[in-house]
DNA sequence: CACCAGGCAAGTA
DNA sequence: TACTTGCATGGT
């Protein structure tokens, strides 16, 4: 799968530059919401300099939804923002590499602890920000999956995660690459009403 | 006009 | 446990 996707649409460059916080801010805004409208959001954000910890820490909600405004669902993702900051404030002193410095479970387990954070979100910070291997599962995943007879369409997960993570070396890198083309090919050729003419992956026939 | 986008939590039965 | 629903903007 991953050679396949590879060679048809090359290396994604997933979540270059930016800083970790950037990054788990955007990991957030980006829930259920196109990446183009997180990136105005963000925009917003670094331009009045709100791009920290402690700065999204003080500044209100209400305002903070006005800010986020264009990633959508912004007075639910505003709260969310408040309660990511709030955990690393209180159990962190702020500070992201402390978090970032524990193993991947007890990471995961904090990230998890934070109300609106779910799985999705949690791996994504913990492999695009932390930069270690934890394999992220989305929708497209699912349906990549299913759609190719490899899983049960109610496979949950941790059973999809975990059939991904026995199945290769926990190399951050990899995972990084692996998630995005997944993203990459579902875009064109894994919405809900399916249209997978010239996918990539039909060596498998499910087209 | 309908449908979609890098989910999650809370409510219902 | 197993569904459903609310959340919301901006692009196609």
């Amino acid at each position: 799968m991953f050679n396949l996707m590879l060679d048809r649409f090359g290396p994604q460059h997933w979540w270059p530059g930016d800083g970790p916080f950037e990054m788990m801010v955007g990991a957030i805004l980006t829930q259920n919401t196109n990446w183009t409208n997180v990136e105005k959001a963000l925009a917003r954000l670094k331009k009045d300099n709100l791009l920290s910890v402690s700065e999204i820490y003080e500044v209100s909600t209400e305002k903070l939804a006005e800010y986020i405004r264009p990633a959508g669902y912004y007075n639910l993702k505003s709260k969310r923002l408040k309660n990511l900051v709030g955990m690393l404030v209180d159990e962190y002193e702020g500070d992201i590499s402390m978090l970032f410095n524990e193993d991947i479970d007890s990471q995961r387990m904090t990230l998890l602890s934070v109300k609106g954070i779910g799985p999705e979100t949690a791996d994504s910070i913990i492999l695009y920000a932390a930069k270690k291997p934890s394999f992220v599962i989305d929708t497209y995943t699912y349906r990549i999956m299913s759609r190719h007879n490899m899983v049960d369409e109610q496979v949950t997960y941790d059973e999809l995660q975990n059939l991904f993570m026995e199945s290769l070396e926990p190399d951050h890198g990899l995972f990084n690459e692996f998630h995005a083309l997944i993203v990459r090919t579902g875009k064109d050729y894994c919405k809900k009403v399916p249209k997978c003419d010239n996918c990539p992956l039909n060596i498998w026939g499910s087209d």
